[in-house]
RNA sequence: GCCCCCGUAGCUCAGCUGGAUAGAGCAGCGGACUUCUAAUCCGCAGGUCGCAGGUUCGAAUCCUGCCGGGGGUGCCA
């Protein structure tokens, strides 16, 4: 279906279309002061006072010394909005000021034709941005968890919204595969694999796991225990007993460092054991995010191995231009200046043995991220804990220059998108009963396997192949849009029973929503009736379509919300009130059954594009969506 | 000690740059299906916005202090 473009370029959006005649009459009303005035807008909160409002008189006349409603009747008397609005009078300036607006029929019916465009008033822009996502976040040798889940689901989201509004996204993925740990585990894995107790080519990532966790437990001292022990004389016996053990410790501590070393030198036979690890871990996490219906793939790759090798040009480089600093045998970049971002603990590049830390690859990072892959924006999706790691590190990269892109004037912007903790329903860090992480899989597997019971339920008809493949949608969409639907930063609460219950502010409902608008076109086709809708004049007559047309123009400016204060929440809450109002709308205008062809067209129309939008909605948010359920 | 985040209805959460009577959902109560999927819709009830000051014509929102909860804090990642 071809429409032309023409009209496509202009924003159909009432509150930008109100702001700019309101900041015409302001200009008038007030020369030289109003030009730069905001003119307000907004959607009124109560539908019997009108549809928008402008709040501009008040600020307004304060600067101005005047009364805010003999200002608010200055400017409706310079208002020009005929074509859009109902007559604005004195009678719509009420209390301190505040200028009701009530929109007309036929110009929300134009308004609402012209979002009917292809790409719905989002238009790629003339040049992109180029923005760097930093997401999922996974360590070689373990589980995926439920916090996993939220780098994920959020960072894949972020970078969709930023590719639905035309921009270059380049998705991160940045492995924690290097580094003390992994050596300890390819090291467990070596001597496994050597006393003929593993087959590495068998390997899976439960094995891994177990193995990882076991390394880990091998190579932890005993050294506050010894101090405790002497410190309160408990004994000879009992400290002969943990000094053995602390030596113990000791040596797997220090062949596991060795072990790190031959990775460091690409050392053959260390090497494949760990490429082994990174097969197994990744190939899981691939498939998990598959599963997932997010966007990363492979070549979102780029783990801690892959800045190994540019550790000691970063530190090195930091010294010789006197970013870098020595204290007590580390290297530290000191970020106390007020210019640096005044904060008080320095960030450690270098330790005192000579070895690197996590902020020396994380301003590798930012110096690839910026200057080579060019990002104008570089969003982090990391759980909360991390932040003043990341305000050292973005301060410190900025001091250093290496978040500037080259011959640009000022730095990209970096930006912590920090997520809450994923709570049980006690209130406490979301584990198995024994406290294990629940792995994610198994996760997926529960929500998938109670939406099929659902779906058996409410639709028996429907045949085992289909119904599998709507649970499986139905049960992704669940629990990302529960991971998605609260404020980023907040702790959120996990429950399969409140993210599946399929009534209220979950995914489900919005899929419902979405299969409620297809149904119509499918029984339309059932009954012969034509889909000659397309350019089919709007009508707007019933509160429940003017209701729908109002939210449906909100579109856009929700999706640029969304990227404006990284929250899809922000699009959720949209999506969630498009659907009630298209349920609200469906209940009680019913489309094939119009009392007009007219009206029926018209309705079919606003019903494509409801559709329209809310699958748009729905695939940027990353949602799996179906056809029926 | 210092720093960061959170505190809104019984529960889970919204409330965008300060704006009119603080909104949803769940749970509770009451209605609406021979009619396009009732996984829905409509209505009722439910709140000293943690507390106390301050700024303002106007504060859940901004500032200060306190209380409660969580997290972080120089050589783990």
């Amino acid at each position: 279906m071809i429409r032309p473009m023409t009209e496509s370029t202009t924003t159909f959006d009432p509150v930008e279309l109100l702001g700019e005649r309101f900041l015409a009459a302001i200009a008038a009303v007030a020369p030289g002061v109003g030009e730069g005035a905001d003119p307000m807008i907004s959607g009124s909160k109560r539908a019997e006072l009108g549809d928008f409002q402008s709040n501009a008189a008040m600020p307004l006349a304060k600067r101005l010394g005047m009364k805010p409603r003999e200002l608010a009747g200055a400017i409706v008397e310079k208002l020009d909005v005929a074509d859009l609005c109902e007559p604005v009078t004195e009678a719509d300036i009420a209390g301190p000021g505040f200028i009701n607006l009530r929109l007309r029929a036929d110009a929300l019916a134009g308004l609402l034709a012209r979002m009917d465009a292809p790409e719905l008033g989002m238009p790629a822009p003339a040049e992109p941005r180029t923005i760097v996502v930093d997401l999922c976040g996974v360590n070689l040798a373990k589980q995926m968890h439920v916090g996993h889940l939220r780098a994920t689901v959020i960072g894949d989201t972020l970078a969709r919204v930023f590719e639905r509004l035309g921009e270059k996204v380049i998705r991160q993925n940045h492995v924690g595969d290097w580094g003390l740990p992994i050596a300890m585990v390819t090291r467990k894995l070596q001597a496994e694999a050597g006393a003929g107790r593993l087959d590495l080519e068998a390997l899976t990532l439960d094995e891994l796991d177990r193995l990882y966790k076991l390394a880990q437990f091998e190579c932890a001292g005993q050294g506050k225990g010894l101090a405790i022990v002497e410190k309160f004389g408990l004994g000879p016996k009992i400290e002969a007993e943990l000094s053995a053990k602390h030596a113990e410790a000791m040596e797997h501590l220090a062949g596991a460092k060795a072990t790190l070393v031959a990775l460091q030198a690409h050392e053959p036979g260390v090497y494949a054991v760990w490429k082994r690890i990174y097969e197994v871990t990744m190939g899981a996490c691939l498939e998990a995010c598959g599963r997932l219906h997010t966007r990363i793939t492979e070549a979102a790759n780029a783990g801690e191995s892959s800045y190994s090798e540019e550790l000691r040009g970063v530190v090195e480089d930091l010294v010789a231009r006197g970013v870098a600093e020595e204290s007590d045998g580390a290297l530290v970049v000191r970020l106390d200046a007020a210019g640096d971002g005044g904060i008080a603990e320095p960030c450690l590049i270098r330790k005192s043995d000579g070895g690197f830390l996590y902020a020396t690859t994380d301003m590798a990072a930012v110096r690839r991220r910026v200057r080579t892959l060019g990002a104008d924006r570089v969003i982090y999706t990391v759980d909360a804990r991390q932040g003043l790691h990341f305000r050292q590190v973005f301060a410190a990269a900025r001091k250093a220059g290496y978040a500037t892109k080259p011959g640009a004037s000022g730095p990209s912007v970096l930006e912590h998108a920090a997520f809450g903790m994923v709570l049980g329903e006690d209130g406490r860090p979301f584990k198995t009963r024994s406290g294990e992480n629940v792995k994610l899989g198994d996760l997926l597997d529960e929500a998938v396997e109670r939406a099929a019971r659902t779906v058996a339920e409410k639709n028996p008809e429907l045949g085992e192949g289909e119904r599998r493949e709507i649970a499986e949608a139905v049960g992704i969409a669940a629990l990302k849009y529960a991971d998605l639907s609260g404020e980023r930063i907040k702790d959120y609460v996990f429950s399969f029973d409140r993210m599946l219950a399929f009534e209220g502010n979950t995914g489900p409902y919005l899929l419902y929503a979405l299969v409620r608008t297809r149904s119509v076109f499918r029984k339309a086709l059932e009954a012969g009736v034509a889909l000659d809708y397309a350019d089919a004049p709007i009508v707007i007559g019933h509160p429940a379509e003017k209701a729908l047309a109002l939210e449906l123009l909100r579109y856009p400016s929700a999706v640029r919300g969304v990227a404006a204060a990284l929250e899809p929440m922000r699009l959720c809450g949209y999506l969630y009130g498009l659907a009630g109002a298209y349920s609200s709308f469906y209940d009680s205008c019913h489309v094939l059954k119009a009392e007009s062809e007219g009206l029926r067209r018209s309705r079919l129309r606003l019903c494509a594009l409801t559709a329209r939008v809310l699958a748009d909605g729905l695939e940027t948010l990353g949602l799996p969506t179906v056809e029926r359920m």
